[in-house]
DNA sequence: TTATATATATCGGATATCCTATATAGATAA
DNA sequence: TTATCTATATAGGATATCCGATATATATAA
């Protein structure tokens, strides 16, 4: 149900990882943890099946590893590698989002 | 081919329709203006397959609209409509990528 | 006129992206 | 022990997104 004001576009899919890989490098975080920041930051919290995948394939990159093990909870951290990869990726989106934020 | 540290990630996709309404919210445009600015942010130039089909969508959802035709050329405009959904948009995006930039 | 360059248009399909449904395992409470 | 909650895991599939190939029309140059 969309009021006339609320058009609704660009659900800007495909900024997942980008968005795990910046909150990671604030600070380490488990699946969940990560789950709730982006369900505020979006307002739509990703399921499951969003965030884990998302997670494996990060780090098949070798992107991520996973800094502790606490029961089944697991704290992801960035590698090396996975900083180099943000600051590259971060670079792109300043150059190509440059005046959006007025 | 990619060097060690130019690691690819996040390809950003999703985001098109976003960019076109944010560039024709500064100016009116034509297609190819609109690849060339794309191509300059994004390092990577749209194709006429992606960009044509873009801004048909965002027309038949009558966020733009057809502001002058010169021989072929179609200068593209925000309608109201496309105004309001871009300043939707974009509070979403400020919202979720607070703090990515610097 | 003919050739070339530019701008737009669209189909069909490859791929990426994400979600639903389902399952498993550890922690905790009853 | 049993039940419940939380966190993780993954298959399968729906959809979105984009690109290559191709076509058309206009303008311009030779």
């Amino acid at each position: 149900m969309t009021r006339d004001g609320d058009e609704e576009c660009c659900d800007m899919r495909g900024m997942l990882g980008f968005l795990i890989l910046f909150l990671l490098s604030k600070k380490p975080m488990h699946g969940q943890e990560i789950a709730d920041e982006l369900g505020k930051r979006r307002g739509e919290r990703p399921s499951p099946g969003t965030i884990y995948p998302a997670l494996k394939s990060l780090k098949d990159a070798g992107f991520l590893s996973e800094e502790e093990k606490i029961g089944k909870t697991i704290i992801y951290n960035l590698t090396p590698r996975g900083m180099k990869a943000f600051n590259v990726a971060k670079r792109r989106f300043t150059k190509t989002f440059l005046g959006v934020l007025s």
